[in-house]
DNA sequence: CTGTGTTTAACTAACT
DNA sequence: AGTTAGTTAAACACAG
């Protein structure tokens, strides 16, 4: 007999954890990560129960999100401007409710220190990467208002002083298969998620543009760092392109 | 000001 | 029964 393509659970609380019913909003979606305010809606669109008392239940997912190491907070890209940040699973995470119960995992998932501290540097660098290119647009003149998201702006005389893209403090690639299975709860995931697609959604970069970039690397290949090269590929590719002749952004060098 | 994020603490409940 | 995962409450900081 084939299940109800939708769960809801009426008025019923879900036999979901926090973690689990985030996770599963997570995963459902393209990118795999989502900003809080799309947690909230994956839950209440699925989940009756969760419709009211919102406060207590969305403070303590809250809590989940910043308590526990597998959620991963990811700044914003900075041409999707917007209050908070996204939010992920880590990708050594995937199989946290291996036994199969979604109440409670048999192991809390934990990050090492070191380990921590890694992801905090990427993320950091991240950020810095951001507020760089914020930065320097900040100092050339608004793109039109019709003009595609990254549309290359106007190139003006040298803006002042161009905004100088970030140091990375970062770090060296281990390239790593993605994770041998797909995270199956499948109880929640109705419609298969779209798989993340290897190309970006940018038709306008080159492969020779993007291979030119400077990158920043990470340790730990993963939907969100592939997310996150793939935005500052293409951020570049559009910053590189504005400026040229008058500016090249130097090139972020890993810090040996 | 409101939504987001962090942290501590007390509690309940599942697991060993 | 002890341990630990998960829930709830609450205080607070910060950012848009």
């Amino acid at each position: 007999m084939p299940r109800p393509s939708r769960e809801s659970y009426g008025d019923q609380k879900p036999p979901y954890s926090y973690i689990s019913l985030t996770a599963m909003a997570i995963w459902s979606s393209p990118e795999r990560m989502l900003p809080l305010s799309e947690i909230y809606r994956f839950i209440m669109d699925r989940f009756p129960y969760y419709r009211r008392n919102t406060q207590r239940w969305q403070n303590s997912l809250r809590h989940n999100l910043s308590f526990n190491d597998c959620f991963v907070k990811v700044p914003r890209r900075p041409d999707r401007p917007g209050k908070g940040a996204y939010w992920t699973l880590h990708p050594q995470a995937f199989d946290m409710f291996e036994n199969g119960s979604l109440l409670r995992r048999r192991k809390r998932f934990k990050l090492q220190k070191g380990e921590k501290d890694n992801l905090n540097a990427e993320l950091a660098a991240l950020a810095s990467f951001n507020r760089a290119f914020l930065a320097r647009q900040a100092g050339a003149p608004p793109p039109p208002p019709t003009a595609s998201l990254y549309s290359p702006p106007m190139c003006t005389q040298l803006s002042p002083e161009p905004a100088e893209l970030p140091e990375v403090t970062s770090v060296t690639m281990l390239p790593r298969e993605r994770p041998r299975r797909a995270f199956t709860i499948e109880a929640l995931l109705e419609p298969e998620p779209p798989r993340m697609s290897p190309s970006p959604p940018n038709s306008m970069l080159t492969m020779q543009a993007v291979q030119a970039m400077p990158r920043i690397e990470f340790t730990m290949p993963s939907p969100y760092v592939l997310a996150a090269q793939r935005y500052q590929a293409e951020l570049l590719q559009a910053a590189a392109h504005a400026l040229r002749p008058c500016y090249l952004p130097p090139p972020l060098l890993p810090v040996a």
